[in-house]
RNA sequence: GCCGAUGUGGUGGAAUGGCAGACACAGUAGACUCAAAAUCUACCGCAGCAAUGUGUGCGGGUUCAAGUCCCGCCAUCGGCACCA
């Protein structure tokens, strides 16, 4: 036997399954079919790192072994394209966006194959190419016709250095998401996808979805759907009432002032009658002055200021009230105004001791001289409400209060906003949208798609906030598709999420040039089997493509409400310091080197064999090594081949408990304990000297899915005909799986004081007879009671005496 | 602040309430070698010569039996963050 050289026969696998095309998915739609997907790269200049490897190998591993169980299986790649790095390497090197981008794509691809991933070649989908985003536009109008795009000017989250809009997604914690630098509030007009408008059905979808706990979570805390009441506060100096959202009508007795956010248009609409115009103004412009750090920092320090000259009235207890500003109110959420119950409310106690206001207790259970009182209890001064104990019958004889007096209902809120839906930059899909002085917005006509990208010399963005397009006189200068009058063309590109929002369809049928997909691809592609990715995109683009599935859906054009039937995340990879990878860390490690060195079965092995798949863990090049040792134990195995075409009597229960181990931890994601048992029974193996014909042949086929290169090279030297790629995976006997004997423990008063091989169906009676023989347990038990006897077969014996 | 997760040897990590530390890494000793690497064999939680004791973040509890279940803390990580 020569030394295995894993470069050369990991050449030949991947030049022959790619030449067979073994893992193109079938067109034979009689087979039961397998959907696994993987989140699609974005492809940067730098390549790949670790991490992508480990998310795809754990799919990988599912698709291996679905191919031996007989299913039809698509398991595609492609390319998440469009976006902010690849233009500003443009506009750094001088060169065209799609030429890095296509470079970039070739650095990916290439790194992938060597890896050995056994994805479907043949229906690659790269999102900037025209036959692609001509559907993402498609998509887009079909929205628009629909109602569901907007335009609107509010404040909008904007990075100053990327000198784009961001969508409250990309904005988390203030950061931008691409930079990571502070992002700044502006008035902007910009375009908006209805995303609320789901709001429920994206809710209630994960009802009936497989997702990680933690997945389904931070979507339901995302949306943040909250239900309570409107109510209207008369104003008593105008004929105007203040509308509020609040959770807890319960409280509304114990309402003693109001707050209104500092941009809220009633201060505008009555400047001339508040006295203290000037005062609010100056609070306004100094909370527009403040980052989100500051406003953050803030928090236990409430600020406000009184509005003179206006004044409420409480809708129940007729009471007049004071309004303030306060920028603890936000605009963008509910109304911009609340009614403040500072006895049971934190943030409003603090306003009304800051400000000296009346603090009523309406509900028994706390000492409101010290602190808000949130929690539950009896109600007091409150009028019809006094003597309820429970909150929601408050709530229930609330709202029937605010039916009769007209003044209030129902409703409910969501956290989750209007998707802030455009980027000011050339490198992504054009809106395809005109601007026409007589008919307004107006869609591109269909036929018109894709709505092409022009050429450009200068790729910067416009230091205002506009798209590099804006400047391109013979793109923006175009005749209204309506009525035909000179217009101008929209300026403004998607985001980089539009793309990623329904790649998985375009996989069911990525040549079709007539539709998105086929209605008969997706009928039996659809929905995703089992998505896989990182947490990092819970609640970006999985809502986003939840929500052009399901409005997909409601157009009758796609089969499922919903585009994934099961999630799963993988953990990060960190660099050997412990810390996560980075460029500028310095402690990146690259897939081709491991592959060059150690060759693509041991870097797969690896990423899996590291720990918990859904855990972060650090790199180790030491146990890389761990995993190399064991390919080449694998590859020496061939040496002690006997000609048994049947089990030894050693090793047979052996390879039925491996068998069901691998089968079932592969299932659940377990890799790091499937391969453990894989090394286990090999060195088993290799302690039982010899190894039989079926043992190995079995062997192989549940260690190919991990490692393919080496297991097919095996499979083909032992002879035992035909590819391991085309084979069945192999099945294991439940009885099988037990040994004859079994090894207990025998204790007293629960510390071991013997162990004892016994036959695995001896009766408890029986077990606890023989443990008494055993010299140990008859000294133990000497001179002493037994207080009970306890037997777990095949487990153990416990016998407790006092 | 709220929500969630995690805490086990020198390291990564295993353990349907039933022998804690599988599997691997590192380490120690030995074999092979002129030598080294590779490979192979043995040992390998801590304390102790040993018998033995002790041990899964901390403090309680349930149980014949707790890493695992319950109560109360602490720490680390992740998400949200004045959401009315």
């Amino acid at each position: 036997m020569k030394n295995y050289d894993f470069a050369e026969v990991e050449a030949k696998w991947q030049k022959y399954w790619d030449e067979h095309g073994t893992f193109k998915a079938s067109d034979d739609h009689s087979k039961p079919k397998y959907y696994n997907l993987v989140e699609f790269p974005y492809p940067s200049g730098h390549g790949m790192h670790v991490g992508h490897i480990k998310a795809y190998s754990g799919l990988e591993v599912v698709s291996r072994k679905r191919r031996l169980q007989g299913y039809n299986v698509l398991f595609p790649i492609g390319f998440d394209a469009y976006g902010l790095p690849t233009e500003n390497t443009a506009i750094k090197d001088n060169i065209h966006p799609r030429v890095v981008t296509d470079r970039n794509i070739e650095l990916f691809t290439s790194q992938l194959k060597k890896v050995g991933f056994s994805f479907d070649w043949s229906r690659v989908i790269d999102t900037t190419e025209e036959g692609y985003y001509k559907w993402t536009q498609w998509i887009f109008l079909k929205m628009f016709e629909n109602g569901l795009v907007f335009r609107d000017k509010t404040l909008v989250n904007y990075c100053p250095s990327c000198k784009v809009v961001l969508s409250n997604e990309d904005s988390q914690g203030g950061k931008c998401d691409i930079c990571h630098s502070d992002i700044v509030q502006r008035t902007k007009e910009v375009w908006y996808l209805r995303i609320t408008e789901y709001a429920d059905k994206l809710l209630e979808g994960l009802e009936t979805v497989n997702y990680l706990p933690n997945v389904k979570l931070q979507q339901q805390n995302w949306i943040g759907k909250s239900t309570g009441a409107f109510v209207n506060f008369k104003i008593k100096e105008f004929d105007e009432s203040l509308r509020i959202y609040t959770t807890r009508p319960d409280t509304l007795y114990g309402v003693t002032f109001m707050v209104i956010a500092p941009e809220h248009p009633i201060i505008q609409k009555y400047r001339d009658q508040i006295t203290n115009i000037d005062a609010l103004d100056a609070y306004k412009a100094e909370c527009a002055k403040k980052s989100e750090f500051e406003r953050t920092q803030l928090v236990k320090d409430k600020t406000g200021v009184k509005i003179e000259g206006l004044t409420a009235v409480n809708p129940i207890t007729k009471k007049e009230i004071p309004v303030y500003i306060s920028d603890y109110v936000m605009m963008g959420y509910g109304t911009g105004a609340i009614m403040a119950v500072p006895a049971h409310d934190e943030r409003d106690y603090e306003f009304a001791k800051k400000f000296g206001i009346d603090i009523i207790e309406v509900i028994k259970g706390g000492d409101i001289s010290k602190a808000a009182y949130t929690g539950d209890g009896e109600m007091v001064n409150s009028g019809v409400l006094n003597g309820i104990t429970n909150k929601k019958d408050a709530i229930a004889k609330m709202l029937d209060e605010l039916a009769k007096l007209g003044c209030g209902e129902a409703g409910v809120q969501y956290k989750m906003k209007d998707w802030a839906f455009n980027r000011q930059r050339y490198w992504g899909e054009p809106i395809p949208i005109v601007h026409c002085d007589t008919c307004g917005m107006v869609a591109v006509p269909y036929d018109e798609l894709p709505l092409k990208l022009p050429p450009v010399e200068n790729f910067e963005p416009g230091t205002d906030g506009e798209s590099p397009l804006a400047k391109i006189e013979s793109f923006v200068k175009c005749s209204c598709p309506k009525c035909g009058k000179p217009a101008r063309r929209e300026t403004d590109t998607m985001p980089q999420w539009a793309g990623s929002s329904w790649y998985f369809l375009r996989y069911c049928d990525p040549h079709n040039d007539k539709e998105f997909a086929s209605k008969e691809a997706l009928e039996y592609w659809m929905p995703v089997d089992w998505y896989n990715g990182g947490m990092e995109h819970v609640t970006r683009h999985m809502i986003y493509s939840r929500f052009w599935h399901k409005f997909l859906y409601d157009l009758g054009l796609v089969n499922t409400s919903e585009p994934y039937a099961k999630r799963t995340a993988q953990g990060l990879i960190l660099g050997t310091d412990g810390e996560k990878m980075s460029k500028s860390r310095g402690n990146v490690v690259d897939p081709n080197d491991v592959v060059k060195q150690y060759g693509a079965d041991v870097l797969r092995l690896y990423v899996l064999f590291m720990g918990d798949y859904e855990k972060a863990a650090p790199w180790s090049e030491n146990s890389v090594k761990g995993c190399k040792r064991f390919v080449d134990r694998v590859w020496g195995l061939q040496d002690k081949l006997t000609d048994s075409d049947d089990y030894s009597d050693a090793l047979r229960s052996n390879m039925h408990k491996t068998i069901k181990k691998v089968s079932e931890d592969i299932e659940a994601m377990k890799f790091n304990t499937a391969i453990a048992a894989m090394m286990t029974l090999l060195n088993d193996m290799y302690n039982a000297g010899s190894v039989t014909k079926r043992e190995f042949r079995d062997f192989l086929i549940i260690l190919y899915p991990f490692a393919p290169h080496i297991t097919e090279e095996l499979y083909e030297a032992c002879g035992f005909g035909g590819v391991l790629s085309e084979q069945e995976w192999v099945s294991w006997d439940e009885a099988l799986c037990v040994d004859a004997t079994v090894e207990i423990v025998c204790q007293i008063n629960g510390k071991i004081k013997c162990k004892l091989n016994i036959p695995k169906d001896s009766s408890k009676d029986e077990m606890i007879a023989l443990a008494k023989e055993q010299a140990e347990i008859a000294e133990a038990m000497a001179g002493k009671s037994v207080v009970k006897e306890i037997a777990v077969p095949g487990k153990l014996v416990n016998i407790v005496v006092k």
